[in-house]
Order: structure tokens, then C-alpha cells, then sequence
DNA sequence: CTCCTAACGATACCTTCAGTATCGTTTCTA
DNA sequence: TAGAAACGATACTGAAGGTATCGTTAGGAG
């Protein structure tokens, strides 16, 4: 006993994603309608209100599904290089175009609960556990201190480019981004603190 | 040559940034209606209209007259005593019903050029120039390394503030505003950090 | 091969909400 | 005291997210 009736179709449900990824990226969450969405995908607007249940769930969907994988972590020769290319990474994403999607997205979420909701828990924190596993590793080859608060060093970490991100004047330029890693490293680093007086 | 015709009633103005503060506060800038601000004030919509372009400036402005002063910037026997001080002032203006205001004027700004220009220029950028006197302080009395750029040191400090406020599943709580300031302290003062390596 | 069912495109519609227009009334100033 | 502008009230406009419904189409089940 399979399905009943049409199958739905998977050429439509791309070309949705990707006409909203590409509007939404261009011209932001809010000024983007959805009958433009779907006029440009090439497909009624029923249609896609069959696939996702609102704007924002498939706005989400086409960041999650079309460039979930573009900030992959990348490897080094050692854990604490691994860390300081995916800042790197992390900035350059930002000043990207699909920095636009993550404002837009960001900017939503404060008003709409389920939307936050999915962008912690399908955006942020898995991408945060990566970088927990970076920072495990940088410990044990002994780069870190053995007694830093992992997730509390993320949002020092990741909490600047957000902020210059959503509100910054500055860009997310090279020198700023060696200021956050040089930061991190004074406070957290074997080599730059002692080893009392960060946690009393 | 004086003005001609009736003048406006301070009255409703002050009822209607009272209302709007209340409201938008409790509920969010997109959760509360224009007429629902007017009839909490007891005024017309068109007196509203009359005193401001827009719901964005009308709340912008009750963010500045209301609680403009309530960051106002401590007294300490230190400079770097009063950083911290003001930090902890922060946090806890971000943990108060106050932070909601922040969050939804944020996200409103990233859609909205105008107020985004608003918000920097008269929120964030005073507020960022007391700042920059409290460093500059610091650094006079010793207690920072002298070749600070204060404007990205800035940055890391609000960064994970504004991070948490916007996008933390955690609180603002009194350990992590230690976590900060102790991070910076190594990254930037003269105690813990050594002259050379920070910016190469 | 045929039928049944659900998806399809199109389009009209509903609701909400920011912002405008208008009206008779009120209040201050010249 | 007369005029000009602000006032409260209310109807309206336009835009946008989301729904309802239409006849049509595709494809799996029998």
C-alpha cells in the first residue's frame, strides 16, 4: 500500500528553494513577497504552500538544504589552525551575499518563536558543535587551556562577527577577524595566560 | 511671528511614547499594533501620525526618552573598575524587560535602513563613545596596553553581549559578564598580556 | 489499460496592519 | 474674536501572508 494519487513534484520543490534563496539573498526576508517567490520559481502559489507550511520554514529550508554544507569545517595541521581558518570561513561567509539570508533570518526569528527555534537548532548548534569539537581537540594537543568553558568561548568567539554582522558599520575584514582569534588566544591559550585567575 | 493655529498637546505626546514603550516592551515592535498604541494613549491615530512618521521612529524615540538615561555610564575609583561596572550595567539592561525593546528595534533595523541609521547614530554610537572614554581612561591609568584599537576592543566586548541577547538559548548572567571581562582583561591588559604578538 | 486520488497552476478571496484622508470640534494666538 | 492648526474618530487604501476553490494532470494500484 504506497502512495495515492499525483506524487509531488521534486523540479517544483527545488525550484522553489532556489528562488527563494536567490531573492531572499538579494533583497531580504521582508521585501521579497511570496508570490514573487513563486512567480519565480515558475509555480503556483498553492504549490508551495503545499511543501512548507509559511515564508520563514521555507526561507529556512533553502539555507538548511542549499548552503548547509558551505561553511564545512575545514583541516589543518593542527586543531587550534583548524579553528582560526574557520573563523576565516565563518567572516567570509558573512560578508558573502548569504550574509543578507542569515540578517534576514536572524531579524525574523526575533517575532517569530518557531523560527528561532529551527534557526538554534538546525543552523546555530550543529554548527557550534563543530566548533566544540575543534576547541576539544586544540585542548588535547595541548593549544587551549584544560579549563575553559567551551560554550561560553564560542559566543566570545562567534559573538563579535554576529554583532558586526547585524550591526556593525565595519566590515568583517581581515585584521578584525585576527583581532578576535589574537583575543582568544590571549585569554584562552597555554602559551599567552597563566593558569589562574580567568575562572575564580 | 509665533506659531499659528492650536499648538500640539505635550500630553498625548508623552502618553503616546509612554504607551508605545509599555506595549512594544511587553509584547514586541511586530506583536503590538499602531492603533493599539494610540488607543492605550488615549489619543487618535492621526495625533500619532502627527508626531511621527512611523511606528519605527515613534518607538525608536520612546527608546531614547524613556530609558536613554538608564545606561548612564558609573562612577568608580578606577577606569578599568568602571568598565566593569559598565558592563555588568549592560548585561543586566539586556536581562531587564529593557532588552526586549533592543531585540525588536534590531531586528526591525535590519529591514528598515532608516532606523538602522537611527539606532546606530543615536543609540549605539553614544553609548559606544562612552565607551571609548572609559578605555582611553584605562589606558591612560595603566591599566590597558596602549596600542589598543578601542573601536574593535569594543566590538569583542558588546559582541557576545548583543550575541546573547539576540541569539543565546543562555542567560546574561552574572558568570559569563565575569567570563567577558576577564577575557578581555587577558587579551588586553597590561597584567596578563605581553607587548608583542597581539597586533604583528 | 483504466481509475482513483492527490498534486498541480491559476486565481479569487480573506484578514491583518501600516499609513492616509476627511470631518466636525477644540484650543491657542494674533 | 477670527483664523489656523491640532485634536479624536472613523472610514478608507494598499500591500502582503495565507486560504479556498477551480478545472487539469500525473502516476501508482488494480
Amino acid at each position: 500500500m504506497g502512495t495515492i494519487g499525483r506524487p509531488r513534484s521534486q523540479e517544483a520543490h527545488d525550484a522553489i528553494l532556489k528562488a527563494a534563496l536567490r531573492l531572499v539573498t538579494k533583497r531580504g526576508f521582508r521585501a521579497v513577497g511570496v508570490n514573487e517567490i513563486a512567480a519565480a520559481a515558475g509555480v503556483g502559489k498553492m504549490t508551495l504552500y503545499r511543501h512548507w507550511p509559511n515564508k520563514a520554514a521555507l526561507v529556512m529550508d533553502s539555507l538548511l538544504v542549499l548552503i548547509g554544507s558551505e561553511t564545512a569545517f575545514p583541516e589543518a595541521g593542527s586543531a587550534i589552525e583548524s579553528l582560526r581558518q574557520q573563523i576565516d570561513l565563518q567572516a567570509a561567509f558573512f560578508r558573502s551575499p548569504r550574509g543578507n539570508l542569515i540578517r534576514s533570518l536572524v531579524a525574523e526569528a526575533q517575532s517569530d518563536l518557531e523560527l528561532a527555534c529551527a534557526f538554534r537548532d538546525r543552523w546555530l548548534n550543529p554548527r557550534r558543535e563543530g566548533v566544540r569539537e575543534i576547541l576539544r581537540a586544540a585542548i588535547a594537543e595541548g593549544s587551549l587551556r584544560r579549563d575553559i568553558d567551551i560554550d561560553t568561548a564560542i559566543d566570545l568567539l562567534y559573538g563579535s562577527l554576529y554583532y558586526r554582522l547585524l550591526l556593525g558599520s565595519d566590515t568583517l575584514d581581515e585584521p578584525f577577524v585576527d583581532h578576535i582569534y589574537q583575543q582568544f588566544l590571549a585569554g584562552h591559550g597555554v602559551l599567552y595566560a597563566s593558569d589562574e585567575e580567568i575562572r575564580p
